[in-house]
DNA sequence: CCGGTTGCCGAAACCGGTTTCGGCAACTAG
DNA sequence: CTAGTTGCCGAAACCGGTTTCGGCAACCGG
């Protein structure tokens, strides 16, 4: 007994609170909740009584005056490629976190379509099971967007978005990554890199390779169409894509993947041809799942903190349900490189192009502290 | 707009629907909620209106008088290995569809020790965020039993327990799965078999290893204790373990792990001992993780639908908050076996064991329909 | 000394449902 | 024809909080 259950066993309310110091319930009310009118005095009795007597609020009491019930809502697609499974665990734990220590809770649901989706989102606004959304994986024109503006639901993406009006969001710099990889590999003497990217219709997908494509003209390699394939997200298909780029007439010598879980594929590519990742074949991915850890050589990647991702989130929703302007809660960081050894100089050695040194580009996506994203979003 | 907003933009509540029929709203709620003194007539035009209208009621304010918020409760461990976090996606989908079939949502909290999940189950339920909780990953001693029946809290266990005195479960008949293994192994000629197993703390470990240990005793194979190593979680400890059996003077021809993740650690081993699985190593897991298919040989496993544990879990708990025992609320169901490969006969061939075959033993453990555990538990 | 603030709290309305209670009308039995 | 059911619904209490409103006492300046 820890003092929540009086004697006869009945939780405690607010009424027996009251009742204890011989006040009314609205004053303890008002005393817990900070209002003005109650002197310092009695707000110190009140909380060191509450305190004593182990009373909590009933949130769904609260919610019935205030409208809110401090929960976050998150709904978890489950008809996309196997990739993510490991970051949910991350996220869901940063997300949670966040929530915990603002004393708000996290309503999961799941949904396998658009539609259901829709419902679910829906479902949960109308019961009033969450006060805003977390929205993972934007896409490049979010459906759920317009839902929850038409619901005048609060949300969050995991992700930038073109059409940000009204929106708030978390992302890490993906361009910036993807940039920086084509710098380091055109340091190491590579001219012909190619990128392998995921779905187009994800947002994350456009701002990666456009940041590959700056990359390239940065350093005057243009006209990359033919070295660009799209819609690669599992390891299959990242060795297919693989495979077919080396079978060219002018292969390349290293290769850029948005995403790790395609990356792994390339050195199932490789082992099949009997070239090594590394020396014969340059790669670099982007995420940092812990298999690319376990390859050998380890893979090179661009890695993102999924956890610190679902507490940033967290706290810009709550933030926003509690009145911030959306606008005024962009953040964004840098991935952070990880060497691995999957990436070095090509086999046809070619002296390093531009003044760039691999050392000198490794120096960029430390991990910082996150910034209020100033820059154009893309 | 769908009905579900009125013309003022104001949400329809109860007070609405019952000024549009011009009846009281406490009429309105008795006839949605099924009470028997509404007549037929009453209780149809109530409902087609409350449809038409898009009337939705507000989960937290029925849950004032109700007790009851329509939710169910899960905290998830991140601190253990990383061989759950394929699992959770699954699980989690499972769980939800079940609970958002019923009208009921699914809150979700991380913790990362005994003491943070017990805080978290706590203020979920005293600010009644849940109405019962789903306890993944039974431990044999579990402390969240004791809290849960401490605080009166409704609760399903994923797996089963020794003290299962007002306990609810669902799980996976893990000892007959392991024992089949054995089973199938010995018909294909093994003797040496080894056991290696997981966290012995975790319940499921405890009731694998007595179906290994019923396996070898029943085909004759005592005195199995040098061949049963405990605490390999993960590819890593799991190719130590390879290694470790395989150095012995006379090593095992067969190795059965009790989950999936350690049994790819016996592909590593054997790579790096330049001996190949299925011939010079008969292999079989537990759990059936997607890792396993990709593996040459597929890994031969005994496969567990996390989603189908889910969704049976949130019936059974949703089942009891409404009012059924728990001891009535128990399912167990077989392990699904699936041949990849990596168990074959033993390289210094001897002649089958006893007059189980291998097409016989396949037989197995193909999929049925949940049943009541009417066997002792384990 | 007196009218006007100011600080502080009690009283009561309120939120949106559920549930109890009581009463009217119709029907049934005697 | 009357007394007793029965079916059905309105009225109101209730759940556990929050928020508004008003008033009392102390303090303030003129």
């Amino acid at each position: 007994m820890d003092g929540t259950i009086d004697s006869t066993g009945r939780p405690v309310r607010i009424q027996d609170v009251a009742r204890a110091l011989g006040i009314t319930k609205g004053t303890v009310s008002r005393a817990l909740n900070g209002y003005s009118d109650i002197s310092e005095v009695t707000r110190k009795r009140v909380r060191r009584k509450a305190r004593s007597m182990g009373y909590v609020p009933l949130s769904h009491a609260q919610a019935i005056r205030t409208g809110r019930v401090r929960a976050l809502g998150l709904v978890w697609r489950v008809d996309s490629h196997d990739g993510d499974r490991a970051f949910l665990s991350d996220f869901l734990d940063g997300v949670s976190r966040s929530a915990s220590a603002e004393d708000w809770s996290l309503s999961v649901s799941t949904a396998d379509s658009d539609e259901s989706e829709r419902d679910t989102i829906r479902r949960l606004i109308r019961e009033r099971k969450a006060d805003g959304f977390i929205l993972p994986r934007t896409r490049v024109d979010d459906l759920r967007v317009h839902w929850l503006k038409a619901e005048k639901a609060p949300f969050v993406l995991y992700g930038r978005i073109r059409q940000g009006d009204g929106c708030s969001w978390f992302d890490f710099l993906g361009e910036q990554a993807m940039r920086s990889a084509v710098d380091r590999l055109v340091g190491l003497g590579h001219r012909r890199i190619a990128f392998v990217n995921g779905d187009i219709g994800f947002n994350y997908a456009v701002i990666r390779e456009a940041g590959f494509r700056a990359g390239m003209a940065g350093a005057g390699l243009g006209a990359v169409e033919d070295m660009i394939i799209d819609g690669v997200m599992t390891p299959d298909a990242g060795a297919r894509a693989t495979e077919a780029l080396l079978s060219r007439s002018s292969p390349p010598t290293a290769i850029v993947f948005a995403q790790d879980m395609a990356a792994l594929g390339a050195y199932r590519a490789a082992e099949s041809r009997g070239i090594r990742i590394g020396s014969d074949l340059s790669v670099i991915g982007y995420d940092g799942v812990p298999e690319g850890r376990f390859m050998s050589p380890p893979l090179s990647t661009y890695s993102v903190d999924s956890r610190l991702a679902g507490t940033r989130l967290a706290t810009l929703l709550i933030r926003q349900i509690r009145g911030d302007a959306p606008e005024c809660l962009r953040e964004t960081m840098k991935a952070n490189f990880v060497t691995g050894g999957s990436d070095g100089p090509p086999r046809t050695v070619a002296r390093p192009h531009r003044a760039l040194t691999a050392s000198k580009v490794c120096q960029q996506g430390r991990r910082g502290r996150p910034t209020q994203a100033t820059e154009e979003q893309l």
